[in-house]
DNA sequence: CGAATGATATACT
DNA sequence: GTATATCATTCGA
């Protein structure tokens, strides 16, 4: 159950990192009660050089201040007035880089995250998602510009293999905006079935 | 298929 | 300071 530390966020390559969360586990505490997913679908934004994402042509905001910051901090921010959203920031200080985590499969806290998300029995909709993920581990806007190291959210390593052949790449959702960048594939999947 | 729903960025006065 | 368009989505008809 080792927590990822800084070293591991603060490669420059986001779109390697994003493969590398593949089966790492989202572990939130939040008023004293924790709940984990595995990782099973990531999307990287390539900082300022990739038009989705929100620091595109280094757009520095209150809001993106978060993705500036060291790699191992959270960035969360509201989407369509409803939706938290839950990235990972990687690379150096000054560079923003982010990583959104969109789906995952349960581990622990089961009941706390039917509670919260209004369900009655664990299916793929519990964490399918981006903003039911974050909803379900009780991730929202406060914890922005928290540390993945040492703070409510972190992720560990629970010795999870997802060998390559088990990844799919394709292109990133809901980024229609971001023209030929929204082609790119740097959304990455795994089977929940490969996960033990 | 389309409404919900509010913070945020940007362009105004 | 105020106005308005725009969302890295979800759920229900």
């Amino acid at each position: 159950m080792k927590i990822l530390q800084e070293k591991f966020y603060a490669r420059d390559d986001v779109v390697a990192i994003s493969r590398e969360l593949l089966g790492k586990v989202l572990v939130t505490t939040i008023d004293g009660a924790t709940t984990s997913a595995v990782i099973t679908e990531t999307e990287a934004y390539a900082g300022v050089r990739d038009r989705a994402s929100h620091a595109y042509g280094d757009r520095r905001t209150a809001r993106t201040e978060p993705m500036y910051a060291k790699g191992g901090t959270a960035y969360v921010y509201l989407c369509y007035g409803i939706h938290h959203l839950f990235n990972v920031v990687t690379g150096r200080s000054g560079t923003p880089h982010a990583i959104l985590v969109r789906a995952g499969k349960p581990v622990e806290g089961v009941t706390l995250m039917l509670e919260r998300r209004g369900r009655k029995r664990p299916d793929a909709a519990l964490l399918g998602g981006p903003g039911s993920l974050a909803r379900a581990l009780g991730i929202t806007t406060t914890l922005t510009g928290t540390s993945l190291v040492d703070g409510p959210i972190r992720i560990e390593d629970h010795g999870i293999r997802v060998p390559a052949s088990k990844i799919s790449a394709g292109p990133r959702v809901g980024v229609d905006y971001a023209g030929a960048d929204a082609l790119l594939p740097y959304r990455f999947r795994v089977d929940p079935g490969e996960i033990q």
